[in-house]
DNA sequence: CGCTAAATGGACTGGAGAGTCCAGGGTAGC
DNA sequence: GCTACCCTGGACTCTCCAGTCCATTTAGCG
C-alpha cells in the first residue's frame, strides 16, 4: 500500500479504522482482535494487511491518531473561545459530559499502554495532543487576560497546566473508580481558583 | 491452596508476587508473561498455579494488591502529618520525586487496565486506594484550618479531591509524555490555590 | 475491449503462552 | 522413622490469533 489508492480504497481505509475504533471501545484494547475488526467491518484479513502492512500495530496507531483528533474536536467550539467566563463555563459543561458519556473507558489511554512507549508514534500523538490542549487552554487565559478580566501577572501557562492536569486527574479517577464527582470538582475548583488567581497569598 | 501454608510457603508466595511485580515494571502488563515471572521467581508452573488456582488474574490481582498498598507507604510519614504548610511541602516534594524516579511506567494504571474493570476485584482496589488517598489530604486540610492556617469555611474533601485531581492528571501526563512539569506545576499551584482559597472571588 | 493494477476472499501456518497433570522430593508432626 | 500432606519439576495439551499466500474479482484506462 502506497499512495495509489483509488477512491474505493480510501472509503475502506477509513472504514476499517473507525470500525476498529469501534470494536476497541467496546471491548478493550487488549481483547480486541483483527478477526473482531474483520466482522465488524465486513472486511477480510487480507484486506487488513493491505491497507496497514505492519500489520495491528500499525492499525492501532490510526485507531489512536483518529481518537486524538476527536478529543479536541469534541471541545470545539468552546475551546477556542474563552474569552469570557460565561464561555469557560461552557466549556467546563462540555468537557463533563463528553467524559461522563463515555463512562469508564479512555480508548487513547489504553491504547497507548497496548502500543506503548516502545512504538515512538503513539507516544508522538499523545504529546501533541495535550501540547495542543494545554495551548488552546493558555490561548484562553490570555483571552481574559486581554479582556481585563484577570491580571496581567497571573502566568497563563501554568494555569492552563494546571487545568489540564486537573482534567486528566479527573478522568482517570472517573475511568478506575467509576466516580465522576472528582472531574466535576476539579473543573469547577480549578475555574474558580482561576478567578481568584490574582488574589495576595494570606 | 486454602489456609494451610507453611512458612516455606508463605515465602513462595510473596516471592512470586514481589518478582511477579518486578517482572510487570520492567516489561509491561500486556507483555509479562507467567514464563517470565517463573524465571524471575526461580519458581515452576505448578507453584505459579498451587499458589494462585485461579491462574494469572489472580497473580496480577494479587500484585495490584501489592502496588496499591505501596503507592501510600511511599507517602510516609508526610501524608500523615500535613498540619503545617512546610509539611505540605516536604509532602510535595517526596511526592514528585517518587514519581519522577519512577519514570514514565504506573505498574498500578496498566495492572487495571489489563486485569480490567470486568472483574470486581481490581476495581475495589483503585477505589480503595482513591478513598483513603482523598481522606488523609482532607485530614491534612483540616489540620491545617484546625491550626488556624486556613479559614474554617474551605471545603477540605473538595479540595482534598482538586489535590488528587492534580497529583492523578500530572502523573498521567508524565507517563504518557515523559513531561515531568505539570505534575510540578499542578502540584505546586494546587497548594498555592489552597494558600489562597479563603480569598474572595473577583 | 483487453490489459494492468488494485481490491478482496479465505484457507493455512507458526508460534506464543495459559492452564493441566502426574510423578517425585521435602517436611512437619506423631 | 513413618505417614500424611504440602511443595516442586517439567513435560504436555489446547486454544487463540497475528501474519502469510495465492487465487479470484473488480475497477481504472487506453
Amino acid at each position: 500500500m502506497r499512495g495509489q489508492l483509488t477512491a474505493k480504497g480510501k472509503a475502506t481505509r477509513n472504514r476499517i479504522i473507525e470500525g476498529a475504533a469501534a470494536v476497541v471501545r467496546e471491548k478493550s484494547v487488549a481483547s480486541a482482535t483483527l478477526d473482531d475488526v474483520m466482522a465488524r467491518t465486513r472486511t477480510s484479513k487480507s484486506q487488513l494487511f493491505h491497507y496497514f502492512p505492519a500489520g495491528k500495530d500499525e492499525l492501532l496507531l490510526a485507531v489512536a491518531q483518529f481518537e486524538a483528533d476527536q478529543v479536541l474536536e469534541d471541545q470545539q467550539p468552546y475551546l477556542s473561545c474563552l474569552g469570557s467566563w460565561e464561555a469557560w463555563e461552557q466549556w467546563r459543561d462540555v468537557v463533563l459530559k463528553r467524559y461522563e458519556a463515555q463512562g469508564d473507558w479512555c480508548p487513547l489511554g489504553s491504547l497507548f499502554l497496548q502500543v506503548g512507549r516502545s512504538t515512538p508514534g503513539a507516544r508522538a500523538i499523545v504529546i501533541e495532543l495535550m501540547r495542543q490542549w494545554q495551548e488552546s487552554l493558555a490561548a484562553g487565559v490570555r483571552a481574559l487576560q486581554a479582556a481585563g478580566r484577570l491580571p496581567a501577572d497571573v502566568d497563563a501557562e501554568a494555569r492552563a497546566g494546571v487545568l489540564l492536569a486537573a482534567i486528566q486527574g479527573g478522568v482517570s479517577v472517573l475511568l478506575s473508580t467509576g466516580r465522576s464527582d472528582l472531574l466535576r470538582i476539579a473543573l469547577d475548583q480549578g475555574i474558580a481558583d482561576l478567578r481568584r488567581a490574582g488574589c495576595a497569598v494570606t
